[in-house]
RNA sequence: GCCGGGGUGGCGGAAUGGUAGACGCGGUGGAUUCAAAAUCCACUGUUCGCAAGGACAUGUGGGUUCAAGUCCCACCCCCGGCACCA
């Protein structure tokens, strides 16, 4: 018999399989439907990386089992392919963004193609293909009429010296990447997003699906929700206050200071009253060279200056208070000024230590601290609170905020982490955005009729000087007529982000090829939700809380069936070089799938990325452990010469066990995402098999069938050698026995105050009673037992026994 | 810094609070071979012991329990994300 030889099968079959169309989805089909998805990739130059394979070979596995299991399947791929890298290199080469994309998505197809990834190619999709994009321009004016896409001054990062807008990326440890100039910050108007008003849908809607705990938690933690109190400190002499956010409204007789951050208005509005302006302004200045990260994380060393000249008057006690600015405070979250409690708040406290200023416990509690070199953050009872000693922190943030309402000077507030989403890039390679500027008019969205607006095909897309989008050198395109008014305006210059094009794509599979609506809306229902969606952990809080708010905002205007778009989400972990580390070109230590399958075939690499560890979690390469795969595979394949008519190992009730042991636990293993030890169980069965001089045919085509989903190639191979005509992905997912499986003797577990100490055969069903006779009878346990008293028997049936002395 | 996850043999990892190390890789010895590769068989956590057998062992330190890798508290280290990479 001719060896196994992967290169020739796998080209054989992935033909076949595409002749057959045996993987398309059907539109109206009786079957029960499952819609499994993937996150479509962004293809890059590099080509398919060893990470994307483990991700698409999972689902794969579970898609192919599923269709088996008789589902009807959408199972679709396409390209993210707007994106910075593309332009960048574009720039680099002077090849055209289009054709670059045009090859790297030949190449990936090509790539996932000799996977061997059961995809319905008929559905891909591109997002920067105009048929495609002219849907997200849709959604972008039906966000724009809702109110939910509006402008406003923004900071991009800002290359002096290039004079070119950077991504943050494109900033490391402050200073332009390019060209090593310290990067700033410039303000420009950009186009926003409103996530903050689904901030709530967005935290009630995960009660309802099937999301990992840990990316439930990360979400909502992202959304950051917290109930507390807006809450006013005038400004002394003066009709101009200061709002504050804060939990902690019950802490606020404590509040000895306030801290604004260098962004805050009224340093401008009160520039006049400030007496050491000049060095204020230094301070912003240099602020302005620092990231979020630098300016909340930078641990202990606060920095600071004191706004002279200006007091507040804390609404409590009405005692004036000093104001600072302060970086640790940021704009975007709250009201951009904090009121500091430094008895009770970790950075306040080295801020007040820091520049002296006073500190005044307000809370206390029993057998908690006293020492007031510590913070306590913690709930407690009210002190130095006047008429409010006594009361306990829940009450007393109650009481508080009723009273400072009277006054009109607080009330209750939610805040919430979440920002509005930047939807504008100063790029050339995104979608237009759907917008006129007219002097006369304002703005002016086109119509749908006026979609899709194109990105007009240029020949120099190069940053523009003043940090706008290229395309605002492109005058033909941009100078335009008012729809309105037919005066002369001028177009949207900036494009939307990458995130724009992905936030919706999974709808557009329903129907990839409708030119009058993005998916027809029976087809949306049908499909709908995501049965499985699988991607990266770093997707956690951007892309899927971005297309969760487009889907919610879809729902509402009644355009798709259901508020929530995926029903289950799974997530791989990372594949990283046999070094641990990354792997990334410039360490040199990045895997070729392609040069793999080469030498290994596509199953040896499909079913190593399945059995490298837990699905879930980063793991490093490991070439050695592709060849154990490639053993295994060989074995099966010469299994087969061992395969005979007659039922021998049929009648074998050791066997038969360990048969529906294995088809329970690789249906069950497949369903949860766990790959490795489903196919450790296969193993296990295969070693079992090899111990006998024949095996049962029945036996060897069930192991195909259990095996097919992660190798699909040789397992129709070795099917159709077997004397079967039709594909091993038209067969019946086997089912087992559960009578079968239980085994009739055990090993009862003997321990001694919790020590194993002996082994010993019984019956399945022992009773406890008879265990124990049978375990005092053991000589080992005499041995331990003799002259001590038996305090206690713990009898776990069916398991073990636990003897304590 | 903040949010989330992880830490078990030489390596990847397995283990509903109940036999720690399944399965795979690597290693050692043997068979086969002129030789090698491939393949097959045996052994393979550390340590004491001739052996029988024992002790130790799941990042560190405590705790709960008849019993802890698993639960609780504190700490250390590694990884992902931090909003313009995708």
């Amino acid at each position: 018999m001719e060896g196994y030889n992967p290169n020739k099968i796998e080209n054989k079959w992935q033909k076949k399989w595409e002749d057959l169309g045996i993987f398309k989805a059907e539109d109206d089909s009786k079957k029960p439907k499952k819609y499994i998805l993937v996150e479509f990739p962004f293809p890059s130059g590099d080509g398919l990386h060893v990470g994307h394979c483990r991700g698409y070979s999972a689902v794969d596995t579970l898609t192919r089992k599923k269709r088996m299991e008789g589902y009807n399947v959408l199972f679709p791929m396409g390209w993210d392919a707007f994106g910075l890298p593309t332009e960048n290199y574009a720039l680099k080469t002077g090849i055209h963004p289009t054709k670059v994309t045009e090859k790297n998505t030949a190449n990936f197809k090509r790539q996932l193609k000799s996977l061997g990834i059961s995809f319905d190619w008929d559905r891909e999709i591109n997002t920067t293909d105009p048929k495609y994009y002219k849907w997200t321009q849709w959604i972008f004016l039906k966000l724009f009429k809702k109110g939910l896409a509006y402008q406003e001054e923004m900071p991009i990062n800002w290359c002096p010296s290039c004079k070119t807008g950077l991504a943050n990326e494109e900033v490391v440890a402050g200073k332009c990447e390019r060209c090593g100039a310290l990067a700033e910050k410039k303000i420009k108007k950009q186009w926003m997003l409103k996530i903050t008003a689904y901030a709530d849908k967005l935290i009630d809607g995960l009660k309802k699906v099937d999301f990992p705990e840990r990316v439930k938690t990360q979400q909502i933690n992202w959304i950051g929700k917290s109930e507390g109190a807006t809450l006013k400190f005038l400004i002394s002499d003066s009709q101009f206050a200061i709002d504050v956010f804060t939990t902690r409204p019950d802490t606020l007789f404590g509040c000895s200071y306030l801290v604004v951050s260098p962004e805050h208005s009224m340093i401008q509005i009160q520039k006049h009253k400030i007496e050491n302006y000049k060095e204020v302004e230094k301070y912003i200045e240099k602020s302005k060279k620092r990231s979020d990260l630098e300016r909340t994380g930078s641990a202990k060393v606060k920095t600071g200056v004191e706004l002279k000249g200006i007091k507040a008057i804390n609404p409590a006690n009405k005692k004036e208070i000093s104001v600072w600015v302060a970086d640790y405070v940021l704009p975007h979250y709250g009201t951009g000024a904090i009121m500091s409690v430094p008895a009770h708040d970790q950075r306040d406290y080295d801020f007040a230590k820091k520049f002296k200023l006073p500190i005044t416990p307000v809370v206390f509690s029993e057998g908690k601290d006293k020492d007031l070199q510590k913070v306590f953050e913690g709930e407690g009872v009210a002190i130095n609170s006047g008429e409010f000693n006594g009361l306990k922190t829940f009450e007393f943030k109650e009481k508080i905020i009723k009273w400072l309402e009277k006054d009109g000077v607080g009330k209750k507030a939610v805040n919430y982490k979440l920002r509005d989403w930047v939807f504008s890039r100063q790029h050339y390679w995104g979608e237009p955005i759907p917008i006129i500027h007219c002097s006369k008019c304002g703005i002016v969205p086109l119509t749908e009729k006026d979609l899709p607006l194109e990105l007009p095909y240029i020949e120099k897309y190069e940053p523009t000087e003043t940090g706008e989008s290229p395309l605002a050198n492109v005058s033909e395109w941009m100078n335009v007529k008012c729809p309105k008014c037919a005066r002369s305006a001028k177009r949207e210059t900036d494009t939307m982000p990458n995130w724009a094009g992905s936030s919706w794509y999974f709808l557009r599979y329903a129907d990839s090829k409708n030119d009058d609506v993005f998916a027809d809306f029976d087809k949306l229902k049908y499909w709908l939700p995501v049965d499985v969606y699988n991607g990266g952990m770093e997707h956690t809080t951007l892309h899927l809380l971005y297309s969760r708010f487009w889907h919610k905002f879809l729902f509402d205007i009644g355009v798709v069936p259901q508020d929530e778009p995926y029903q289950k989400r799974t997530s791989h972990g990372m594949v990283l070089a046999e070094d641990g580390r990354k792997m990334s070109k410039s360490l040199g230590n990045v895997i070729n799938p392609d040069n793999i399958i080469e030498k290994y075939g596509a199953d040896s690499l499909r079913l190593y990325e399945m059995f490298m560890g837990p699905f879930d979690q980063a793991i490093a390469w490991s070439i050695s452990s592709v060849v154990g795969m490639r053993r295994f595979l060989e074995k099966v394949y010469k299994l087969s010469e061992k395969c005979s008519r007659d039922s021998d190992t049929l009648n074998n009730l050791d066997l038969e066990r360990l048969v529906h042991q294995t088809i329970k636990k690789v249906t069950e293993d497949i369903e949860n995402f766990k790959f490795n030890t489903a196919i450790s169980q296969l193993m296990i069965l295969v070693n079992e098999f090899e111990k006998y001089p024949k095996i049962s045919i029945d036996y060897y085509q069930l192991l195909l069938r259990l095996l097919s989903p992660f190798v699909p190639h040789i397992t129709e191979e070795l099917w159709e050698k077997s004397g079967n005509k039709e594909s091993i992905f038209l067969e019946k997912w086997p089912e087992y026995n559960a009578k079968l499986i239980k085994a009739k003797k055990i090993i009862l577990i003997v321990q001694i105050n919790g020590k194993v100490r002996d082994k010993i055969e019984a019956e399945a069903d022992i009773s406890e009673q008879d265990a124990k006779e049978l375990t005092l009878s053991s000589e080992k346990v005499k041995k331990y037992t003799e002259g001590k008293e038996i305090k206690k028997i713990i009898f776990i049936k069916g398991k073990l026994i636990n003897i304590v002395i």
